[in-house]
DNA sequence: ATACTATTGCGAACCATTCGCATTCTCATT
DNA sequence: AATGAGAATGCGAATGGTTCGCAATAGTAT
């Protein structure tokens, strides 16, 4: 169990807006959410919030590292936010229902920073997102099927 | 050396726009470009097509496998293209000067099936993106300092 | 050459996201 | 508790990359 986050231990005045979306989403832990999805759970709450302040908020929580951002789909451009754990981990998404996982794996981790270096870069970052059906949409599909 | 791509081999009819975006790509192999990128290319070389049908094209390319779509920023949302070389391979990017240098590490392979077969999934595909500063622009940082 | 279909060119539409600005809050100070 | 100054919000309009609709045109088989 994490710590709740003090948004003016982060530099940010507590404000009703930034206390809604942090509430969105620690309601929503395991999912990554999109702007969108923080907006319509906050319509559903009563905590309507125009989705300019959505992204605002959004913006600025990823600035001071209370979450961050990505963009999972190469097809749809849309960003997904998550808290920020402060431990690193990589993606695994369910193509079929979209559900993401996170995973480390040391192995890969040491041998990027190799890579890089074989390349002559130094490496400030990376991404790493694996695609594939998660075991329940397989089982679904199985029995979809005559 | 590779051998010429042939679109009627690939099932399509051989016009005008699709050959000067296939020359476009083939005169910057070594690049990941931008639709913006060979719009601009192809008026540069006096073969201006519109900017829609430059996405259409590329998009019908992408279907057949010709090339193959990224999108390496976070930040902005643009998307490049490569032709297809048929070999799979991931991509370190400069985060200085966007250039892009490919590579390819069975061991990060394999490790991704046992990862995903972990996690109860079926892995169809995956991005792996190391971001840094490639050797050339950290040796102009350190000369553009006093 | 002719006709039939696939493709193009053009501009308008789209979508997620960002911006400008007047209004409204927060919070430190009285 | 009231006040005032700056920060944050709400609103709608703007942006930028990308896609769409449709009439005009080019490619291909006859």
């Amino acid at each position: 169990m994490d710590e709740k986050i003090d948004l003016k231990e982060q530099g940010l005045t507590e404000t009703t807006p930034r206390l809604a979306v942090l509430k969105a989403m620690e309601a929503n832990k395991s999912c990554h959410m999109s702007a969108d999805d923080i907006y319509r759970y906050l319509f559903e709450q009563d905590h309507l919030l125009p989705m300019s302040t959505v992204y605002r908020v959004l913006a600025q929580f990823e600035q001071v590292g209370i979450v961050e951002r990505h963009s999972f789909d190469a097809e749809r451009t849309k960003h997904v936010y998550e808290l920020n754990d402060d431990e690193h981990h990589d993606h695994m998404i369910c193509i079929k229902c979209r559900s993401v996982h996170e995973f480390v794996d040391s192995e890969i981790e040491s041998r990027q920073v190799v890579i890089a270096k074989g390349l002559g870069f130094e490496l400030t970052d990376h991404s790493l997102n694996l695609y594939g059906v998660c075991a329940e949409c397989a089982e679904n599909d199985i029995h979809s099927r005559k």
